[in-house]
DNA sequence: AAGATGATCTTTACGCCGTCCAGATTCAGA
DNA sequence: TCTGAATCTGGACGGCGTAAAGATCATCTT
């Protein structure tokens, strides 16, 4: 109630705008899907007038520039942790991939925005791909503790774009109903995730391939 | 110059109108890309006004699911062909990947409506992964050529499944900038699919695993 | 303390969008 | 030939992203 329409009493100069504008854009992303995201909806949603959203960002763009930024933020945190969590080298890579493809299925709207976000630029953002704890670096880091071969950089990298193909490829087509009795058969959404995963055998290079 | 402003010598009653304005939309989505793709745009492309296509289409979004319907023929009968050109299963196995990428990179806007239109469905159109000469159905079959366990019904669509995912997976990251150093050091984009094939190690299947 | 400066927000407006409705035009069958 | 149905036009409505001009307020200078 604190938020969600904090144009209560409203002093003509919000506290944080641009704090507020996010967590309304984020608000609306996951009660109304992407499709009704509009700058016009996530002021409305915060209580301000259409055209204010325009002194904290340049354009619709970069606003949700700033959503997908905290969707990744969220992404690696939750990456980070799976990877923390199991111990071998196989369940890491497991965790990582799973953890990958069920942030998506229960994001699917955020999901949505950190690609569409990148897409019209040179390629996913830095904190995704570049950073020290991003996401990217975090699988190639444990291709490297599985004893993947260091000195064959563009080796490493490839595995690395492999493994994020398959699970951003994974992450797009199980919100598709159409395999939901695989799920069904398996046992679950994780043993479909993790048989898919096997399928693709992306842990050949941490077998010594 | 026949087809980019049919509005010449307009009879009242355009010939085939539905035909024109999917045609359009593909004009539109090759020039302009896919959010220039506006239901008024394509009225107007199409030399006709902007409520026309409402006797055609019930709204903006059977449009693009007639379009999609086009890309997802084009793309069955190029791997259709990429199959029918190699010899060995190895090779109709990575040519049918191949192929799917080098479309989806070829037609990137197209690409982005197929899947698109099929968002807020259930799944994929039937022509794509139900009818026997859809993609999906060319690769589940050639999997049987190749060898896998038939009477493992589950196994043999989680290994199709698996492949379209690294292949979908794959079509969206290709457009992204980032890995472009690494199309470079293996020579080419070709070779680059290749390798990230291999390494998703979708053959495993057809090798007996 | 007073006033000025600049940041923040509102109001208004423009053109584009998807869609609906009433009327004009043409085609097809009786 | 007449009639009804199919097709297309013109105009309208509300929603969108965005720009410009004016209102309000916080802060800094003197």
């Amino acid at each position: 109630m604190r938020e969600t329409a904090a144009a209560e009493n409203r002093p003509y100069h919000h506290g944080d705008l641009r704090r507020a504008l996010i967590d309304a854009a984020r608000r609306l992303l996951e009660s109304e899907g992407p499709t009704a995201l509009s700058l016009r909806a996530v002021a409305r949603e915060a209580g301000v007038s259409p055209a204010a959203p325009y002194h904290h960002f340049k354009d619709k763009g970069e606003l949700l520039d700033a959503v997908a930024h905290e969707g990744w933020d969220m992404l690696n945190a939750q990456m980070a942790k799976a990877k923390a969590e199991a111990t071998t080298i196989q369940d890491k890579l497991t965790g990582l991939g799973v953890s990958y493809v069920r942030f998506a299925q229960a994001n699917p709207a955020l999901y949505r925005v950190m690609y569409d976000a990148s897409r019209d630029k040179e390629g996913l953002p830095d904190h995704a791909h570049m950073e020290d704890d991003s996401a990217y670096c975090l699988v190639r880091d444990t291709f490297v503790e599985g004893g993947a071969d260091v000195t064959n950089e563009i080796d490493l990298e490839l595995a690395t774009n492999a493994a994020w193909c398959a699970a951003h490829g994974m992450a797009e087509m199980i919100s598709f109903k159409m395999f939901d009795h695989l799920k069904v058969a398996l046992g679950g959404e994780e043993a479909f995730i993790r048989a898919t995963f096997q399928h693709l055998g992306i842990f050949a290079i941490a077998r010594g391939r």
